[in-house]
DNA sequence: CGATGACTTGACTGCTGTCAACGTGCGTGG
DNA sequence: CCACGCACGTTGACAGCAGTCAAGTCATCG
């Protein structure tokens, strides 16, 4: 199924602002659930008005209800440790799942902010737990995309304890191109809706450390960039660089279950 | 319900090496989960012969089958980047689930490798995601562990990108300080199982550097150290030290069930 | 048009990695 | 039992990458 199944998939008028034409569609939770069933996924989903630039979607502490997947705009998540230091500890991105880290404590440890005007779809956790019971493809789905993001975690944690501040920032570009190409969006250019500072505190560096790199990298041919916008030149070399593996996952890689 | 529901839980004879008197019952999975439902739990899980020192429990790239519970002893899960060099993504102690980064892309990513003499439980996912459905307080339980998991690699990342070397072994002290305690062992003396090294590559510092800091921890009455064994003298300083939130979990913290 | 915040660039410092030598404990074999 | 080898750990000297401090540029917005 290479292609959009988008056909198999009822006329979407029916459906307010429905999973399926959520172009979460392919990336988020409902993928080996049928039409009936994304209805009652759909169903418990609740979509709230955009966050305008700079609004929290929640605190640090706040009690879990819902975990969020962002629809379009993006959102950075953070914590303060104890002087008042700000700690990136993510960027999140249309399709992607933001709360999985609050399940377990009942409030979420970490502060979601968007990084620019972003919509989110709100999953009520018990409806969805609910939910998963019933429906198997879901349970499983859910496991998946707590699984991929262990993962993902571990793959940061290899970057920001073994690489060079070239290689981070090098694999944090390609790795940003990699979900937005998954996204449909171009993955050789695409705009940063983070600043300099946001970044660099993520990748564990100084911003003129990132600010440097960014015109080294300009200037090494590799990448062209011009404030906020990013277009990648030579994303093979890009990948080298970042010294890590950057097999470019093509479609996200199939679903494991049998 | 603070205290322990042991007594919430039958006779423990009438059960092999079952859950209930596995070390594992109150950390690992069984939470929530009563007497016929752990019967059907234990039914599914899979006690191997130990590992011996240095053994593989799985390897990158092998398919995904089951998820292990560490019983006793102790493992380091690890991968090779493409120029051989060894990477340190963890320790895993008595009650610890391994193998929740390999359920989405149906192979491990990462290889498991016993640091001593260490027994698991092997616990087959398809047949873990079934019981899933039917009980819903196991289903709870698997989501709350991966959170859990999550939210641990997030403290970890804040350790690696933001922490100086000093704070990188001091939290790690700390931390798996805590680890033991909540598994019932001291939390002031325990054995390092893995060597300098590995802990070094897990934090992303060199063995000579981690080497100096114990040396310098220990001229500075933190903790006495002598080869494999640590004794922590002053854990309240050393929590400082690392700068994080060293907030004890007194007892793991409640589970967020309404 | 000026103010403000974001970004860039430069100079200097220091933490931590690298290289190297040495010490220590343990297992093996004479 | 002792000598030896080997792996692991400790300590020292030195260097380089990246952080800090500081000045300057640029874009956006009131």
């Amino acid at each position: 199924m290479p292609t959009r199944k988008l056909e198999k998939v009822v006329s979407l008028k029916d459906i307010k602002v429905a999973c399926q034409q959520c172009s979460l569609n392919e990336i988020c939770l409902p993928v080996g659930v049928d039409q009936q069933e994304l209805d009652r996924l759909d169903a418990i989903i609740d979509r709230k008005r955009p966050l305008t630039r700079g609004e929290h979607l929640f605190r640090v502490g706040d009690p879990f209800q819902s975990l969020y997947a962002v629809r379009s705009g993006s959102l950075k998540t953070y914590t303060m440790s104890e002087d008042g230091q700000e700690q990136v500890m993510g960027f999140h991105l249309p399709g992607e799942i933001v709360g999985l880290d609050a399940i377990a404590g009942g409030r979420h440890p970490l502060a979601a902010r968007s990084l620019e005007t972003t919509s989110v779809c709100e999953i009520p956790f018990v409806d969805l737990e609910t939910l998963s019971a019933q429906i198997p493809g879901l349970q499983h789905e859910l496991l998946r995309v707590m699984s991929q993001e262990i993962r993902d975690d571990e793959q940061n944690m290899v970057i920001l304890g073994q690489k060079s501040a070239e290689e981070r920032l090098a694999a944090f570009l390609v790795g940003l191109s990699n979900r937005f190409r998954r996204r449909g969006f171009s993955a050789t250019q695409f705009n940063l809706s983070m600043s300099r500072s946001d970044i660099g505190n993520y990748l564990g560096l100084a911003l003129e450390t990132v600010s440097r790199l960014f015109t080294r990298f300009q200037n090494d041919g590799l990448l062209r960039v011009d404030r906020k916008h990013i277009e990648l030149l030579d994303r093979e070399r890009l990948c080298e660089f970042s010294g890590a593996q950057c097999a470019q996952p093509t479609s996200r890689s199939a679903h494991p279950q049998a």
